[in-house]
RNA sequence: GGGGGAAUUCCCGAGUGGCCAAAGGGGACAGACUGUAAAUCUGCUGGCAAUGCCUUCGGUGGUUCGAAUCCACCUUCCCCCA
């Protein structure tokens, strides 16, 4: 089995402009693709996660893949998917992003000898003079067609403006360039940037949870690959809570098991999917952040929703100078662990049952714990899910 | 360039002088049920030294005992005509 026939079975190629061709390509080790990144924030998340995976699965089958950071683009702003215009990022901001991607990426793709290439668009993006590059693609573009893309059509209820309706030429002038300069042959991106691409190009299959939406989002942002902006336990706990619906799916896009092992899975229902939860969790903490982190979050989770307590929380630590006559309430302590946003919410949260400290559910919201008991360490709980070790230094 | 309309809390959206921290829905959060799932039901959803106080209805001033609500100017967005 190919390595095409193998993304095919993973589900991850949504679209492809010629399967025979590109199926060819890809198997035989011939491809130079491109992935495009935007670069607006600091982090690389759970959604470009996929798109990683599938450059190293293709770079594994001998393909070289090129990781295109959009610096150039960001400038401008991409409207699919948006209902409101991207904000504007400095230039130092997109550099610095740039910067951070790389980092993260190295770990994943082999940039050695060659074997990959990253790309920043600005680099031709930049000196393009308007009057040559009207001359030269201009009339390659119409309007027409352009106006007819699905990702304009939403845009054109509430305006469009003549910057970002550029988007799409610029994409694809990277890809020409590339093609010119550095014989990429085939572009990859997310299902919706499909009219963005129109050539040349196929598609892979957008991480959407059962309801349709992009994966990767929690209540406090994005998933992030950084463990300083997502703690690989909260990374496992992330992948260990996907629903029933998403978990088989996960599994097959993004972990690297044999593909008859995840077949194995199918037919597991009811509490064996919990197994399968945790196996999609360890696998993708270990992809991430290695298998020692992995391990580690395993065990934290275990301990804490086995009830046998302990484990390697995130813990928090509080100042002499936190305490009031020598104790600290309980809703001070959820604040300052911040599990809760303010005291308001945590007076609701106790009084709604929903806060434990060391097991013991506390019922009056004028608890409160004293300096001795804190320099010990107490683990402070709100909800089933949001734990904090508080110690007072 | 001319005319008309809009801006409300995380989002959508009611509210046109006091009964408004502001209906309803969605989302989020907590509880019950479970399997750390889904569905369902319940509660809850500005802040605080909390039978009270403070800040919030695009911005700045004004009218009034009292303004999300009325007036003026400004900002942004939408629509129609040119």
């Amino acid at each position: 089995m190919g390595i095409y026939e193998e993304l095919v079975a993973r589900g991850l190629i949504a679209q492809v402009t010629n399967e025979e061709e590109i199926r060819e390509m890809v198997n035989n080790g011939k491809a130079t693709f491109y992935i495009g990144f935007d670069c607006t924030a600091d982090s690389l998340h759970v959604g470009h996660f996929m798109a990683l995976c599938l450059m190293k699965r293709l770079q594994m089958a001998g393909n070289k893949p090129i990781a295109l950071i959009g610096d150039g683009t960001t400038l401008i702003g991409d409207p699919s998917g948006r209902t409101d215009m991207r904000k504007m990022l400095t230039k130092e901001d997109i550099r610095h992003n740039a910067e951070c991607f790389k980092r993260q990426m190295e770990k994943f793709i082999d940039f050695s000898d060659d074997k990959a290439l990253m790309l920043y668009n600005s680099e031709w993006l930049v000196p393009l003079n308007y009057i040559e590059l009207l001359r030269e693609v201009g009339p390659c573009f119409s309007v027409n067609n352009m106006l007819r893309a699905e990702c304009y059509k939403q845009r054109m209820e509430r305006g469009l403006s003549f910057l970002e309706f550029n988007y799409m030429i610029m994409q694809s002038y990277d890809f020409y360039y590339m093609f010119q300069h550095y014989g990429c042959n085939m572009q990859f991106g997310g299902n919706d940037q499909w009219s963005n691409m129109l050539g040349g190009a196929m598609t892979i299959t957008l991480l959407l949870n059962s309801e349709g939406k992009k994966m990767g989002k929690t209540a406090s942002g994005a998933v992030w690959l950084d463990p300083n902006k997502t703690s690989p336990f909260e990374f496992y706990q992330y992948w260990r809570n996907v629903g029933d619906a998403d978990v088989l799916k996960c599994i097959r896009m993004l972990t690297f098991l044999p593909l008859e092992e995840i077949d194995a899975m199918d037919g597991w229902e009811g509490s064996q999917l919990n197994r399968a939860k945790e196996i999609l969790a360890f696998e993708l903490t270990k992809l991430v952040h290695g298998e020692e982190e992995a391990k580690k979050a395993e065990a934290s989770a275990k301990a804490l929703f086995g009830g046998a307590g302990g484990g390697d929380v995130p813990t928090c630590e509080i100042a002499e100078a936190d305490l009031t006559d020598g104790k600290l309430d309980i809703l001070s302590v959820l604040v300052k662990a911040g599990l809760c946003p303010s005291k308001s919410d945590a007076r609701r949260n106790v009084q709604q049952g929903g806060v434990t400290v060391d097991d013991q559910k506390v019922t009056d919201i004028a608890a409160s714990y004293s300096a001795d008991a804190l320099r010990e360490g107490i683990v402070v709980r709100r909800g089933k899910k949001n734990f904090c070790k508080v110690v007072l230094k």
